[in-house]
This record gives structure tokens, C-alpha cells and sequence, in this order.
DNA sequence: AGCACGCCGACT
DNA sequence: GTCGGCGTGCTC
């Protein structure tokens, strides 16, 4: 018998099955990890086809089968070739991606289980009992060995160590047995009832259907209920549950609701978990132990046999595409599982992507919607303050209005949320005489403003520099911060309410294991007063006593070019608005921005996420971008200016007269980013609907340019931003 | 990817 | 004369 090994070397070139012969003793099944020798060194591979003769002479045989009781099982290994299908990449690499880094095929350690050891009787009552009755004197044994009586097992780190003895005389034996990093003990399960709308939005779901459903609720309607009871019929039916959330802070919420509905039938997967701890995870998934999986965007791949729902909360959040090769898009992988599976999918949202909407109008999603708020909560005044006005004041980051609410809300021992959407202590350092900015040199981009550390600090590359008045340029001492980022708004903020409890969340502070949960343990236990943060902190969370939000720019987002900025924007406002007001309490929200008449605040304000889509789409529909075309862009790159941009020509040449005629062809132009690690890159992109020729003609252009040494692609298709 | 093979320049 | 630069090509 041979066998077709998919082997771990990343590369295009590679990207082929070898034929190995498999040992006559060797028990060996598809999606086996194995290890073979391949160019004379010991390497790992997965086994995709068995087969019984091959022409090919001198076969090297399997040496070992790794990890033989977890393997991708036919769903998963079909999903690769889909996977690297649609994202232009390796099948290994696509392998690679939906394993977790304990059991990628190129990882070489393979023991993370972990053991505790237990005490057993290891003879009969009665020559247990004979033994206490003649050493009456060895307290310490007889104690151990009554305990054992009782119980059938102790773990060996609770007894003294007399235990030794005991074992000597063989009278007690160690076992092993597997323990799981992370485990939940069954708590009582809390019940909860639905609202009248709720309940009509879970008898509209077809669990047995493959339906795509669009659930377009309001902040604060209670979308988590609604996924809680779908899992829970679900599970009825005998079947199993994916749930993915955004962001890893995210998960901490999440996992305690379905915890106390679900107890230890929940698994979590995201990647702020340990090596061993997503393998313990990994494990229970695969071996059935448990119904209900919740995590962020890799979490799609869970290896959940019996598949039956598959929800996408905050569906229309960036971070379910990947970014990295290969870029997947979450919504895509799971609709294909739930093609596989047969089993219906949720996409909830706020604020859905025109996309999603775009698809429920059209009859291709169901769309279901959820308008009340729980507990009939008003959703938040929204004000709009006008900043260039508030400048006159000398007003450079408070406007008065949102000094005075704050200050309100404190006197009511509410709390205070404030979103920036940059971290740091400012934006850009300039020189007042000269003009000059501190750019990366690696990258091209303004250097940010640390102060903590008084350094310069690049947030692509990390480069960093340590912070210098005199510019370079003039020789003038007059390098200056512009803007304002977390770190100084805190500061700030503590100048003006020196008694308020005061807490930073962004990128910076959360970095460590457990800070994010540790800082979400504080807020809901109200140790914090004022939370400042970036957008992590708009999505989800959930605090009844946040009364106030304010956006200290909310130009921000909206100055990003990138077709999706409106609608970005609306998004993130909506979402951070929600945060407030989630209890009886009366609540504000304060935008700061310098262009109040953007009718994007109008939208905002009156909560239009209607008003929104139907604005954007007509811009859409003008500009040919999503949803009425695709998008693909192809970043060419490379050390060499000349060569790249040489090669962009060249490779528009070519798809201009290789794909329909009816898609757009845009560029080449310098990419959004142009120089990033001292790499330069260029973008081409194509606007598409249906373009049959399209797909081969890019795996062309890939496999011509993976032969180049000093040159590489990036292919995106439907990039995130552009 | 990683390594052997191979063909040209500068060194103990 | 040999050591070693990295261009080319192959790996079941």
C-alpha cells in the first residue's frame, strides 16, 4: 500500500503530493500527520490519499505516524482544498491554518497532554483492612488507606507522603489520568425567558435547514439570548454548536453566558489561550466531549463532527478576515461548512455590512430583525459637538459640553466610557519651523508619540526611536506633538478629575495574559470610573452602569481612505453608542468632531442604519464597488522599486487581455501602504461579478511569480479595505 | 523549504 | 592550488 503525503514545506513548488510506501505493520488512515524523509531530512507530512501500487521506483517508506488519534477528518481536509482554492494558496499552508499550533504538521513536540496522578487500592478490601488491623501505629498509611475506602481515588498532591510506602508494599498503585488546563465544573444553570420578539425571531430559524440568516438587531436587543436559545435546541436535536465573536476580549462575556447555560459542554478556542490549553480544547471538540464551541475567526475550523448551527456574532467586524495569507473570509468558510453540513447559519449584527443587507434584501440571507430594546432601555441621547468651535475655547480635546456630562455622571457614581481610536500619546511628531514629520524609515509612516517610554514608535514595523526635540531637517528645537491618542487623554483626564479612577484599554495596556479579563472584572465590579480606550472597548461589552460615552474624534475613521470608510464609521459609533444606556439609567452619548455637518452624524444620532445602507449603496452602485462587484487586488512587491513597479505593468498587461471584459481593471498604483519593511508595493485591482476566466488567469500570474526570487504577490480577494 | 551540485573569484 | 560565493534544480 502507498500512500499520497501532502509534506510541510510552505512553498508553491511544493505544493504536490509524494508517494510513500506505508509499512505492512503500520496502521495508517487519510489525514494521518506523518513523518517521512524527504530530501534526506526527517519531515512532517499528511496522509491525503492511500492507494494500492504506484509506477513511481525507489518509494521511501512512512517512518511514523504523529498524534495517531487526532486527525483532519474528511470535512476538514475537504475544506483545505476549498480554503486554499478561493485564497490563492498552498494546500499545506491552508492545513496549517486551521490547525492549532500544537498539531500544525510542521511542529515537531507532540506531548501536551497533561496528567494528574491518583492513588488507587490496588488490593482487596480485606487484605487492606487485615494490613490497617496489624500496623495500628502508621497513622499516617492507615489514614490514606481509610480515606481510599471511601473514596476510589485521591489525587496523589492531597496525602502525605506515607503513600510511598504504601506503594512499595504493593498494597496502592499510581494511575494517570488526562487533565484538562481549562475546566468548568457544572454550575446550577440560569434560566432566562425570552421577550415576545426573541421568541418569534427563534421559532423563524430552521435548524434543520441550511438557511443564511441576517439577525439585524438594535444594540442592547438581546441577540445573546437569541444565539443561547438556538444552541439549546440545537443541542436537543443531538447536535453541535459553533459561535464565533470578534476579539478575543469578547470571548471572556460570551464564554460566561454560555457557561451558565451550557456548563462544561463549552469549549473555547481563540488565540490568546496557551499552546497546551487550545490543544486540551482542540482534543474535547474532537472527541465529542463537548456541544458547544465558542471563539474568534479561526475558530471556524473546529473540528465539530455533527455540525448543526453556526452563528457569527457582530458579523460585520474587520477581524473575520484574515489578513495574512490566507486571507479568508470567515462568512465564507462558514457558509461552506454549513453547505457541508447541512445546517444553518446566524449572522448577527448591529450594524450588519452592506454586503450581509445587501444579500438579506435580496432574498439570499433571511433576514431577521429584533427593534426593542431589552427592558424597553431607550437607547442613548446622541449629541453632536462641533470642535472647530470648540477651539476657539482653547477647548484642544474636552469640549465643555462633554466636561460637564462627565462630571455629572461621576457626581452619580456612573461610569464614563471614552473612545479614541489611536493609541499612544499623539499622532504625528512635526517640527513648528520647518514642517519636517519623523517617518519609519523601514516603513514610510508617521512615527507615533510614546511618552511612557519617550520614544518615537512605528505602528507597523515596531520600529522605534527614542524622542528628540531638535529636528533633523532645520536643527531647530522645535519638534512638537500634534493630535492626541489614549495615552494623553488619560493624562489629560487625570488633570481634570484627579479623584475619578481612571483606566486605559488598548493594544498597549492589554497585552499581557488575562489583563483584558482582569480589566473587564474591574469595570463590572465598578472599580473604574472613566474607561479610555480604542475600539476595543466599543464592541460587546456589556456594563449596566455606563451612562456616558464620548468620542473624542470621531473624525478619525472617517478621514481613512477606504471606500468602506462611511460605513465603518457608522459602525463603530453605533456600536460605542450602545454601550451606554444597557439599564434603566438615563444616558448620554457625545460626539466630538470637526465636520458636524457629515450626514453620517445625522444617521447616527437617529440610530438610521437604514438611512445609511441606502445612501452607501447608491454610492456603491456609482463607483462599482461591493456589493454590487467583487473586488480582488494583487499587491506586487518587492526591495526593488524598479522591479516592482515594472512588474505591475507587466502583470495589468496581461490580466487586460486575460479576464472578461466585464470587470474593471484599476492601477497599477502604489499600494495604501507603499513602503512597508522596506518593501515596496504596488496594487492592482479588479472590480468583477462574474468572471469565469478570472481564477485561472490569477493562478497563472501566481505560479509565474513563485518561481521570482526577488519579487512576490499578494493576492486578496474581497480585501477588507483598500 | 532546504540542500546538493556547480561554476567563478580571492585567499591560507 | 583550495575555500566559498550564491544561481539552478530537485526532492517520493
Amino acid at each position: 500500500m502507498y500512500a499520497e503525503i501532502l509534506i510541510q514545506y510552505g512553498v508553491k513548488v511544493l505544493d504536490k503530493t509524494f508517494t510513500y510506501k506505508i509499512p505492512n505493520n503500520m496502521n495508517i488512515s487519510i489525514g494521518n500527520k506523518v513523518k517521512v524523509l524527504f530530501a534526506n531530512k526527517i519531515i512532517n507530512g499528511i496522509v491525503l490519499n492511500i492507494k494500492d501500487n504506484t509506477e513511481l521506483e525507489n518509494v521511501l517508506e512512512i517512518l511514523e505516524v504523529v498524534n495517531p488519534d487526532i486527525k483532519l477528518n474528511k470535512e476538514l481536509l475537504e475544506l483545505g482544498n476549498y480554503l486554499s482554492n478561493i485564497t490563492y494558496t498552498t494546500l499545506i499552508k491552508s492545513y496549517q491554518t486551521m490547525l492549532p499550533t500544537s498539531l500544525k504538521v510542521k511542529n515537531i513536540t507532540s506531548n501536551y497532554e497533561k496528567y494528574d496522578e491518583y492513588l488507587v487500592l490496588n488490593k482487596s478490601k480485606d487484605e487492606i483492612l487485615k494490613y490497617i488491623e496489624n500496623n495500628k501505629r502508621a497513622i499516617a498509611q492507615i489514614k490514606i488507606l481509610n480515606d481510599l475506602l471511601d473514596n476510589k481515588k485521591i489525587n496523589k498532591k492531597e496525602v502525605s507522603n506515607s503513600y510511598k510506602i504504601l506503594i512499595e508494599k504493593d498494597l496502592i498503585k499510581i494511575i494517570k489520568e488526562r487533565k484538562y488546563r481549562l475546566n468548568k465544573t457544572d454550575n446550577e444553570k440560569k434560566e432566562y425567558t425570552l421577550t415576545k420578539e426573541q421568541e418569534n425571531v427563534v421559532n423563524n430559524v430552521f435548524l434543520n435547514s441550511k438557511d443564511i440568516y441576517l439577525l439585524y438587531g438594535v444594540t442592547g436587543s438581546g441577540k445573546t439570548i437569541v444565539y443561547i436559545d438556538l444552541i439549546k435546541k440545537t443541542i436537543k436535536n443531538n447536535k453541535t454548536a459553533l459561535m464565533l465573536v470578534p476579539e478575543i476580549s469578547l470571548t471572556t462575556q460570551m464564554v460566561n453566558r454560555l457557561y451558565d447555560s451550557f456548563g462544561s459542554d463549552v469549549a473555547i478556542l481563540h488565540s490568546g489561550l496557551s499552546d497546551g490549553e487550545k490543544f486540551d480544547e482542540y482534543t474535547k471538540i474532537y472527541k465529542n466531549e463537548v456541544s458547544v464551541v465558542v471563539g474568534t475567526r479561526s475558530a471556524i475550523f473546529a473540528p465539530l463532527n455533527n455540525l448543526g448551527l453556526i452563528i457569527i456574532d457582530e458579523e460585520h467586524s474587520t477581524t473575520y478576515k484574515q489578513e495574512s495569507s490566507p486571507r479568508y473570509n470567515t462568512i465564507d468558510i462558514a457558509t461552506w461548512r454549513g453547505n457541508y453540513n447541512n445546517c444553518p447559519i446566524i449572522l448577527g449584527s448591529a450594524t450588519p455590512s452592506l454586503e450581509s443587507f445587501a444579500r438579506a434584501k435580496k432574498g439570499v440571507y433571511k433576514l431577521l430583525t429584533l427593534t426593542n430594546r431589552v427592558g424597553n432601555f431607550r437607547l442613548p441621547l446622541v449629541n453632536i459637538v462641533d470642535m472647530s468651535q470648540e477651539m476657539k475655547k482653547r477647548n484642544m480635546i474636552f469640549s465643555n459640553e462633554l466636561k460637564e456630562k462627565i462630571k455629572d455622571t461621576l457626581e452619580r457614581h456612573e461610569q464614563v466610557m471614552l473612545l479614541l481610536n489611536r493609541r499612544g500619546f499623539s499622532t504625528i511628531a512635526s517640527c513648528q519651523n520647518c514642517g519636517y514629520t519623523y517617518k519609519c524609515p523601514h516603513c514610510e509612516i508617521s512615527l507615533i508619540y510614546h511618552k511612557s517610554s519617550n520614544h518615537l514608535r512605528c505602528h507597523y514595523c515596531g520600529y522605534t526611536k527614542l524622542y528628540n526635540e531638535i529636528c533633523p531637517e532645520c536643527k531647530e528645537g522645535a519638534i512638537r506633538n500634534f493630535g492626541t491618542g489614549t495615552e494623553k487623554v488619560s493624562e489629560e483626564i487625570k488633570k481634570l478629575f484627579p479623584t475619578a479612577r481612571v483606566l486605559r484599554m488598548d493594544a498597549d495596556t492589554t497585552t499581557k495574559k488575562g489583563s483584558h479579563e482582569k480589566y473587564i472584572n474591574m469595570i463590572s465590579n465598578g472599580l473604574v470610573d472613566i474607561i479610555i480606550g480604542t475600539q476595543m472597548i466599543s464592541k460587546g461589552l456589556d456594563f449596566p452602569n455606563i451612562s456616558l460615552v464620548g468620542v473624542i474624534n470621531a473624525d478619525e475613521s472617517l478621514n481613512i481612505p477606504d471606500f468602506r470608510s462611511q460605513e465603518k464609521t457608522f459602525s463603530l459609533l453605533n456600536q460605542v453608542s450602545g454601550r451606554a444606556g444597557r439599564s434603566g439609567i438615563k444616558s448620554n452619548v457625545i460626539i466630538q468632531t470637526f465636520n458636524p455637518d457629515n450626514k453620517i452624524f445625522e444617521l447616527v444620532k437617529n440610530n438610521d442604519y437604514i438611512g445609511l445602507f441606502n445612501s452607501e449603496m447608491i454610492i456603491r452602485k456609482k463607483l462599482n464597488y461591493p456589493p454590487y462587484y467583487y473586488i480582488l487586488g494583487i499587491k506586487i512587491c518587492s526591495k526593488d522599486y524598479e522591479l516592482a513597479s515594472k512588474h505591475a505593468t507587466k502583470i495589468y498587461n496581461y490580466l487586460e487581455k486575460n479576464i472578461d471584459d466585464t470587470s474593471i481593471i484599476l492601477g497599477p498604483s502604489t499600494a495604501s501602504m507603499f513602503k512597508l519593511n522596506n518593501i515596496y508595493r504596488f496594487q492592482i485591482i479588479i472590480k468583477y461579478k462574474f468572471d469565469n476566466k478570472l481564477e485561472n488567469s490569477i493562478k497563472f500570474i501566481d505560479q509565474l511569480y513563485s518561481k521570482e526570487k526577488d519579487i512576490y504577490l499578494e493576492i486578496d480577494n474581497n480585501p477588507i479595505s483598500l
